[in-house]
RNA sequence: GGGAUCUUAGCUCAGCUGGGAGAGCAUCUGCCUUACAAGCAGAGGGUCAUAGGUUCGAGCCCUAUAGGUCCCACCA
């Protein structure tokens, strides 16, 4: 007796608790350096703290998931690295709003009692995203879970910050910088969104010093005016030719400003004539360096305009910019104003309008320490898949500009940088020193700024295997095997972490990029919060299961595109979990009637069973080397197919008759095709499913008493074995299937119900196919409701009213009598004839020209020599047919 | 401005190196057949965006055009 009663619809509810307890119970997502066996590596990207599981999650871990799962039962000894991130400015966002519930601003706590709330909050929910990943069937090594902040992790960012400083690759500068004035911090060129906005066009007088008349200049920030220090034109623009040198009165601040000649001004936007405010535009930024012109900066943290805005001062951006207006129109100097649409600098946390401001910042020089993540690129050390995005790795590796790497928030790694109250000396070390190198003064003071969040991220591959300590793990482990990710993370993380790799390692951290798209809803919107278009995975898992959320994230998607949510998808796949749930109760519970050998004699097997074992052996060379090539959608697709179609409603159909029988000799080689194909299903499922496969796999082998295989996710992988190929048999089984649908086809056509029985007349003048008919009249009985199967060379005695059914190589009659619609059957058979027709011209066409005949392949050109004996033939018997009932 | 990508059945999408158009859902017909109605059997439905080109042969390769989506970019 079965010691489980398998439940008639599989409920996922029951199960997936319980096995994913067992699998950590039992260690089997652990790993440890083993010199024995091969690694294989996937570090995880490691979620915010703050993060609730989404979609996007779903997707990627499940996609690792399926690759850590296949190659752990391939016996390679993997490591699914798993991790949180501290997520810097996330969180600090989070926690300042939780503050301001209570009434609280963070500089009521100060930097100290900041932290310690912050740590708290990590305590309490950071460890939520990661139970919630479990529910997905993640097989992440737990037992060596990492955190961005944690001890190991933040010494490995000092030791590389550090490092990177005293080889002169880190320095700290003053220079242009994002800055958000909501946020107040600094933020790197890839946290800028580019938003297009409708803005104006503001045409203003500079009056010419000296002389009458003035420059018009446009702009759309009349407000930087105020930090003006020059105007420039093009040295080659005929215009103002005369004028270079000569100064201009700066409006509303009474300044005189000179005129510049600076290439960098295009003669054909605008004027001609652009407004050179170095302290807030990155480009007048750049030119203001080469005509050494001064920086003005006129803007406090917030965006209010600073002490250096005269009367403006204290006012805010946008209020400046509509009072300097007004008074400008007031002056006679404002010409006029254009609507101008524009592309605005948004902060991607926040979305406000980022300014740009001179600030003292730490920054990483990229020109040097880019040049081997280019090259690991480009001669294909590292790859990423889909090929198509080294575009868009290139495109930012080949513009790259030095990374502003400090940020004004507290909740990070916070700079190792100290400075000497006295001399102002500044040292860079590991630990806090407790005098100054120079002048000995032990007053030092650690630098105030942390660490952009990504700088830490791009350590992980080599950071969670312990670097910057030589251990064996990162020894055996490094470099990682691939990464999975989205293709929006490209600039923040991958290439920040190949550079790395290089940089401290001398070897990249992952040998292949896979690359997956977005999940969208099911209008094709970004899924976000403020659209409450969002879907929540655990909603998914609760109503369906997470394998079948995680089928449906697989399925019916190519690599790195995006795809669209639908229930209707999900159900798809909790009904195909389902089948598979049926399939394995439907063998189980003959199995537990009988006896089971572990190895069959092939003499026993009949040609259904080599058919199956034919096809189910094709399934494991094809869904390996598709999962290989990270096809994973294309994988699932065709064990989905082979599951449902050629092993439910084919073989198990075919295979019932024996099943049924006391007496047939061919039972037990029956049950053992059914045992060892569902096994070799299951397994090739269990990456994608890994819930339903695993309580059907050791139920089955309970039932067989089996004390070997306590579960499948430690099973070894599907071996293709040449020995399977039976080509006969498999031809044959096509034959049959064919037969059978034209009788079922007829039939339906026809509209004879099932129950109704009718005997089969085949007629065929092949000695082959008579025997493979003769061989499998069973499967007539069964699957195409035969009473009788009669099997003749001629036509002899066939009844005047047969319908009949033409395919390769015989002809079907099924006599009804009373039920056959003679016209009705016409009309069949000259459809059938009209397509045969077209098949006919379509292939003699093709051998009629004797450039196909000459050029193309000897095997297809027989393929097609084979096509037109086949549909010769068919077409005859089809007309004859018709010609007889005509009459 | 540069780049990527998409346009295939009513809907959402597959279609891997060019060799007779596929799936899921939806629709229609018949079946509660002792694994499964979350199922079984059958059917209908597509000049593969448009126009050229390469090729014996193009949904697939090349060029152009139209429309959609996305990324990057300092035109003030």
């Amino acid at each position: 007796m079965m010691e489980r009663e398998l439940a008639k619809t599989y409920d996922p509810k029951d199960i997936e608790e319980r096995l994913y307890e067992k699998w950590l119970n039992k260690r089997y997502f652990h790993a440890e350096v083993d010199k024995n066996k091969k690694p294989f590596t996937i570090v995880i990207p490691p979620p915010n703290i703050t993060g609730q599981l989404h979609m996007g999650h779903a997707l990627d871990n499940t996609m690792q998931d399926i690759l850590i799962r296949f190659k752990r039962m391939q016996g390679y000894n993997a490591l699914w690295q798993p991790g949180t991130d501290h997520a810097s400015i996330a969180t600090e966002v989070k926690i300042i709003e939780q503050l301001r519930k209570e009434g609280i601003e963070k500089e009521d706590l100060g930097r100290e009692g900041f932290l310690k709330r912050a740590w708290q909050w990590k305590e309490e929910y950071g460890g939520r995203i990661i139970s919630q990943l479990k529910k997905l069937g993640s097989s992440c090594d737990w037992e060596r879970e990492r955190f961005t902040m944690d001890e190991g992790c933040s010494h490995a960012v000092n030791e590389v910050f550090v490092k990177l400083y005293n080889e002169g690759y880190i320095y700290k500068g003053s220079r242009i910088i994002n800055w958000c004035p909501v946020c107040q911090t600094s933020i790197s060129d890839a946290e800028v969104d580019h938003e297009e906005q409708a803005g104006h066009f503001w045409h203003i007088k500079y009056p010419l010093v000296g002389e009458e008349g003035y420059l018009e200049v446009a702009t759309t920030r009349p407000e930087t005016m105020l930090g003006d220090t020059a105007v420039a034109v093009h040295p080659e623009d005929e215009r103002y030719q005369h004028l270079i040198g000569k100064m201009v009165l700066l409006p509303l601040v009474y300044k005189e400003i000179p005129i510049v000649a600076d290439a960098y001004v295009d003669r054909e936007f605008g004027t001609g004539v652009v407004k050179i405010t170095p302290a807030h535009d990155p480009n007048d930024f750049e030119v203001g360096k080469r005509h050494n012109l001064p920086e003005i900066n006129i803007m406090n943290d917030d965006a209010t305009i600073n002490a250096n805005g005269g009367k403006y001062a204290g006012m805010d951006r946008y209020e400046a910019r509509k009072q300097m207006v007004k008074e400008l129109g007031e002056l006679g100097l404002l010409i006029k104003v254009e609507d101008h649409v524009h592309n605005v600098g948004t902060h991607d946390r926040c979305n406000t309008t980022v300014e740009p401001l001179i600030k003292q910042q730490w920054f990483v020089k990229m020109e040097e320490m880019i040049k081997p993540a280019v090259e690991a690129v480009k001669t294909g050390e590292i790859e990423i898949v889909p090929e198509r995005f080294n575009k868009t790795y290139f495109n930012w590796t080949d513009n790259i500009r030095d990374w502003c790497i400090s940020r004004q928030l507290w909740w990070g790694h916070r700079i190792p940088a100290y400075y000497c109250e006295k001399c102002g000396e500044v040292i860079v070390t590991l630990d806090a020193p407790s005098a100054c190198e120079k002048c000995g003064h032990t007053q030092l003071k650690q630098d105030e700024d942390t660490l952009d969040t990504w700088f830490s991220s791009a350590l992980w591959p080599f950071s969670t295997l312990g670097w910057p300590a030589k251990t064996e793990d990162l020894d055996y482990f490094y470099p990682t095997d691939v990464l999975v990710t989205g293709y929006d993370i490209i600039f923040f993380w991958v290439i920040r972490m190949i550079f790395s790799g290089y940089a401290h390692m001398g070897e990249k951290p992952f040998s292949k990029v896979l690359m997956h798209g977005l999940v969208r809803d099911s209008q094709g919107r970004k899924m976000s919060k403020s659209l409450g278009n969002g879907i929540d995975p655990l909603e998914i898992i609760d109503k369906y299961g997470a394998d079948a959320l995680r089928f449906t994230l697989i399925t019916g998607n190519a690599p790195g595109n995006d795809m669209r949510f639908y229930w209707e998808r999900v159900e798809a796949s909790r009904n195909f979990a389902n089948k598979v749930w049926n399939a394995s109760r439907f063998i189980m519970m003959n199995l537990e009637k009988a006896e089971i050998k572990e190895t069959i004699d092939e003499k026993l097997l009949t040609f259904a069973d080599k058919w199956i074992l034919s096809k189910s052996n094709t399934l494991v060379k094809e869904a390996s080397e598709n999962l290989e090539n990270f096809e994973l959608g294309l994988t699932a697709q065709k064990i989905y197919d082979f599951i449902w179609e050629e092993f439910c409603d084919w073989y198990i159909e075919m295979v019932k008759p024996r099943l049924y029988s006391e007496t047939d000799e061919t039972k037990a080689a029956a049950l053992w095709t059914l045992k060892q194909v569902l096994v070799n299903s299951l397994k090739l499922l269990h990456p994608f499913m890994p819930f339903v496969t695993e309580e059907i796999y050791c139920t089955l082998h309970e039932l067989l008493g089996s004390k070997t295989a306590e579960s499948i996710m430690i099973s070894d992988w599907p071996v293709y074995d040449e020995k399977l190929e039976y080509t006969k048999e498999t031809e044959a089984v096509e034959l049959i299937k064919e037969a059978v649908k034209g009788i079922r086809n007829v039939r339906t056509e026809m509209n004879v119900p099932p129950s109704r029985k009718a005997t089969v007349i085949v007629v065929s003048d092949s000695e082959k196919v008579r025997d493979i008919i003769i061989d499998s009249k069973v499967f007539f009985a069964t699957l195409g409701y035969a009473s009788e199967v009669v099997v003749q060379k001629d036509k002899a005695g066939i009844p005047e009213d047969a319908v009949s059914a033409v395919i390769a190589g015989a002809v079907i009659y099924i006599p009804f009598a009373d039920l056959v619609d003679i016209d009705k059957e016409i009309e069949r058979l000259a459809k059938e004839k009209d397509r045969l027709e077209g098949e006919l011209k379509r292939v003699n066409t093709m051998l009629a020209n004797p450039n196909f005949v000459n050029k193309a392949p000897e095997s297809k050109l027989a393929e097609e020599r084979a096509k037109l004996d086949k549909y010769t033939d068919m077409l005859k018997q089809v007309a004859e047919r018709l010609e007889h009932l005509s009459k």
